[in-house]
Formats: C-alpha cells, sequence, structure tokens
DNA sequence: CGGTATCCCCAGGGATACTG
DNA sequence: CAGTATCCCTGGGGATACCG
C-alpha cells in the first residue's frame, strides 16, 4: 500500500510497520472508527491547525497575515498545515493573478462544522482548566 | 521555566525556543485559550490517547487488557500514555496488592466529559469521510 | 503482571537560502 | 508576496532487556 500524496496521514492500521496482519478476534468499538478519529485528530492536533483553523474563522486570510497571526510558526510549516488542510477540503485556496501575487486561503463549508467541534473542545479545556491543573500538582505531589 | 514534570506537555507559548517574548500586539481569539486548546488537541491527538480513552469507555481495564485491545502499541508508550492520563486526572490508577499484581485503570468524570467531546469529533469524522476523501481524490488529481 | 531502563532510528519540523 | 529547496538537529517512539 502506497500512500497516494505527501500530504497525506498515514492512514495504515497502527501496529508494529512491517508486522503481518492478521487481525483475527473483532476488535472492540470498531477499529476503523477509532482509526479515522485518530487521524482527524492527529490533522486537528498536530502543532499548528488548530491556530490556522481559528484564524481563519473570522473570514480569509493571506499568507503573510496567517503567518503574523500563528506567532512563530516557520514558513515551511505554514506551507505544509496549509497544504493538509486544503487537501483534506478544509480550506480553500484562491490565487489572484496580480503582481505582487495574493493568495488567500479561507475555511470551507466542511472546515466550519469541524471549526464547531474545535471550539466545543476548546470551552471544554477552558472550564476544565482548574482540574487539569490541580489534578497535575496532585499527582507531581505524590510522587515526590 | 522549567516543566514542572516529564509528563507535562510543553505548554510554553510556541515560538522559537531561545526567541526573547515581546508580545507587543493584542493576539487574535485569545493567545491563551488557543494554546490551551492545542494542548488539549495534543494529549487528544496523540498516537494513543484515542484508542485507550475509547477502550476505557465501557469500564475499568488492566495494563494488559489495554495492551491487547490497543492493538500494536508498545509497552513503554502505553505506560507513557497512562502516566499523561493520569497526571491530567482523566484517568485513575488502581493499584490491588495481590501476587501477582493487578492494576486496573478506569476513566474519571473529567474524563468521560472529554470523552463526549471525542465521540462528537468521532461522529463527525465518520459523517465526513466520504467528502475528505473525494477532496483529496480531487485534490491529488489536480496537482498532477 | 506491570512496569523501568537503555539503545537507537528516523521523521517532524526549525533555519536559511533561493525563485517566479 | 508566496512560496520551494536544502540542511540539520531534536525528541517521539519502537525494540529489547531487565526488575519488584
Amino acid at each position: 500500500m502506497s500512500l497516494g500524496n505527501k500530504y497525506e496521514p498515514d492512514l495504515r492500521p497502527i501496529r508494529a510497520p512491517q508486522q503481518d496482519l492478521k487481525q483475527a478476534k473483532e476488535p472492540p468499538h470498531e477499529i476503523g472508527t477509532c482509526r479515522l478519529v485518530g487521524d482527524v485528530l492527529a490533522r486537528a492536533g498536530d502543532k499548528w491547525t488548530v491556530f490556522i483553523v481559528r484564524l481563519l474563522a473570522d473570514g480569509p486570510m493571506r499568507f503573510n497575515e496567517l503567518r503574523r497571526g500563528a506567532d512563530g510558526i516557520s514558513q515551511r510549516m505554514l506551507t505544509l498545515t496549509l497544504r493538509g488542510l486544503e487537501r483534506d477540503g478544509l480550506v480553500t485556496r484562491t490565487v489572484f493573478p496580480t503582481v505582487p501575487p495574493r493568495v488567500d486561503y479561507a475555511l470551507t463549508e466542511l472546515g466550519r462544522t469541524l471549526l464547531v467541534h474545535l471550539q466545543g473542545l476548546g470551552e471544554w479545556a477552558m472550564e476544565n482548566r482548574p482540574a487539569i491543573v490541580a489534578a497535575r500538582a496532585a499527582f507531581d505531589a505524590r510522587e515526590d
């Protein structure tokens, strides 16, 4: 199985690389579903995707606007992140044939539906931040 | 700034490592919120967390049960993933002083509330899988 | 059984330089 | 302005061996 594209996340079943696929017993919770969720979360969870998607929530932005907005991102990673999002149909890339060139990136409808979930997770994170911080402190105290 | 614990995700602002923090202009969308979401998603999105959380959705499981359930995970990564979840207060670890030892892992209430969001994302992934696959195919065709 | 400790590899990603 | 191309280095994570 070859991956179709360099921007495509590796969706092959997670297991030892060259290991043979036996897959005897029925896996719990639909292994396919699980992998897909993991895939989505891997995309959503990589270092820059969330920043980009949130920046685009308010409307289209140009390449360098995003660069400034996601403070600290390298040009390379911005390009890679945007290409990945574009390939998955979450973002559109529009080139204006002017000089100097202008390229706008915008969320698609699909991208907006994902944004909703990300915002949900964001609210969860905000609401439970104190609990998480407390849990960490307790854990750290416990283990000397 | 030293990180308090080896299981703690690095929450320092994402930027060039030794770069000075100027942070002059007000960042869009509350940069703190954004980082927190990114953090949560980084936890949720790492290679194994989703598998583990879903396995625990139905009730407590022992170490080796999880190992078998998350097919392909290494012992090391299972331990690391579980420790991270435990530290964040998402999972409890219960040791029974029997011989041989028995250790149960279970979702906390906090863990369950996260599970809800993960499942939401899971449904999103399932519903939009065809759209994503189509978008990828179209993108790949476009770029020769 | 349920872990640590160690070694080691390679891909994710930053820095830099060049281009249409 | 909006990217490629190249180099290089770090740390995520697999394999293996050992321990309470």
